[in-house]
RNA sequence: GGAGAGGUGGCUGAGUGGUUGAAAGCGCUCCCCUGCUAAGGGAGUAUAGGAUAAUCUCCUAUCGAGGGUUCGAAUCCCUCUCUCUCCGCCA
């Protein structure tokens, strides 16, 4: 959630940001609710005040056994103005508070302005994407001739999007998982969490997926607010949901295995092959917590961190900055980080890092106490995947295929997967 | 799923209709006292919104959430939610 406060102060500024992402904050409307707003909320403010006085002295002469009839006939008069005031209140309240909440966060200064993800600013390269002296084929036709890929029976047991995986390749994964979070943990000193999967509408609001973008998430049924969750950053951000957090206890760093399940509406005829986009999906996600001085430098370090397990992978990847454009709704700046698929000679995003400042915090009351002010300051959020699994695995067969279909094992995955092959 | 009990400030915990935003204690901050330590004394210590140029200031809201009764609700009524205990079921 935006700073009313900055919106109030400096309105032009923060059109002109948020215009960079192509948004259009309609400050009329903001103007006209809000002055709206401030006339009849003081109003009834005075009321309120002016009845709690005479309530007071109402309660005096009971006490006293004195006569306060007329009290009693003015503050009822005066009960009636404030619940008729209080009805034209509310709706605009409400108003206020869904065109406020829909409002996405402002960008930092340094992220490039641009349309879409081809205005997106590669930072740097890792790795040389290999030459082949075969043709290399893709991961589903690996997958399949290996028996471990199984897309018709995601479709039989569920339907399209949902994939089963066997065998060495489900092993893979499960490889990859432990390797990812021992990393983290024993290196990177995060701790591991483990958490629901199924998230209420709050945990939804807090981290910014609700209200705009309800259509992304699978709903369930019976419960009126229960979703799955479409990344870990909902249940672990909330960790912190109101929570006034102690400065000892920062930074704090969560790391966590989850599914994700993620409705992919417009996204039709996307990806359409294999594990590239699915309903659902496991990921290793990456969570911090930290002052707010801290925050620029938490992003380095955090988008560090998963480039850490794609270095150690050996596979080649691209961060790029995402631009104005192409940046999400509560992200001030976002780096992407790109794995390179030689199926599609081209690099594919596999993790995306942002920082979220304090408007993720702001939504979801998540605060720290400042011991040189003694104060409670709003902390600052950020989140990355380190890294998403299907589409590691997915590079992983490609990048490390061999003539005869066969698959080596990374290196450093080798103990973890128990071999250093996948035979063909 | 059934039956009961309960949700009060950073924590513990009083408070069943009237100057209660809320006693007391703990914790924390500042000050005083003591040669040091131990101890003692005093003051302060929630969040959000608003008025104001701003602050000491003032107003409003908040005692799990939402409604209701009342001149007035932490306190009474209704709905929801969460926690605990017992029973049932169960990986």
């Amino acid at each position: 959630m935006l700073d009313l406060k900055k919106l109030k102060k400096d309105p032009k500024s923060v059109v002109d940001n948020l215009k960079k992402r192509g948004f259009k904050l309609d400050l009329d409307k903001w103007e006209k609710l809000e002055a709206l707003r401030k006339s009849l909320q003081s109003d009834t403010e005075n009321m309120q005040a002016e009845l709690n006085e005479i309530s007071k002295e109402i309660g005096i002469h009971k006490k006293d056994g004195t006569d306060s009839s007329k009290l009693e006939k003015k503050a009822g008069e005066i009960t009636l103005k404030i619940k008729s005031q209080s009805k034209d209140l509310s709706p605009i309240l409400e108003d206020l508070d869904n065109f406020v909440s829909s409002i996405p966060n402002l960008i930092d200064e340094d992220v490039p302005e641009g349309k879409d993800e081809e205005d997106n600013l590669e930072l740097r390269t890792s790795g040389n994407p290999r030459n082949f002296n075969f043709t290399p084929k893709d991961h589903l036709e690996l997958g399949s001739q290996l028996g471990g890929i199984d897309m018709e029976s995601g479709v039989k047991i569920t339907g399209a999007r949902f994939v089963v995986l066997n065998g060495d390749l489900a092993r893979l994964q499960r490889s990859l998982i432990n390797f990812m979070i021992d990393i983290h943990t024993k290196e990177h000193s995060y701790e591991e969490v483990y958490v629901p999967y199924v998230v209420n509408s709050e945990s939804l609001f807090g981290t910014g997926q609700l209200p705009k973008f309800e259509e992304d998430l699978f709903k369930l049924q019976g419960k009126e607010n229960f979703y799955l969750a479409s990344t870990a950053e909902v249940p672990v951000t909330n960790l912190f949901r109101d929570k006034i957090l102690d400065s000892k206890s920062l930074p704090a760093k969560f790391a966590c295995h989850t599914p994700c399940f993620r409705s992919e509406a417009g996204s039709y005829g996307l990806d359409t092959k294999g594990i590239m986009r699915l309903h659902q999906f496991e990921k290793v996600e990456l969570v911090q917590a930290v002052e707010d001085k801290d925050s620029d430098t938490a992003l380095e370090e955090l988008t560090g961190h998963a480039e850490e397990i794609l270095k150690r992978l050996e596979l080649p990847y691209r961060v790029v900055t995402l631009c104005s454009g192409d940046i999400g709704f509560s992200a001030a700046k976002t780096y992407d980080i790109e794995v390179w698929i030689p199926s599609q000679n081209k690099y594919r995003e596999i993790s995306s890092c942002s920082n979220f400042r304090d408007f993720q915090a702001r939504r979801m009351k998540a605060r720290w106490k400042n011991p040189s002010s003694n104060k409670t300051e709003l902390l600052h959020t950020l989140n990355g995947s380190g890294l998403a699994l299907s589409r590691t695995v997915l590079a992983i067969m490609e990048n490390f295929q061999q003539k005869d279909g066969s698959i080596a094992i990374p290196e450093v995955l080798r103990d973890y997967f128990g071999s250093n092959k996948i035979p063909s």
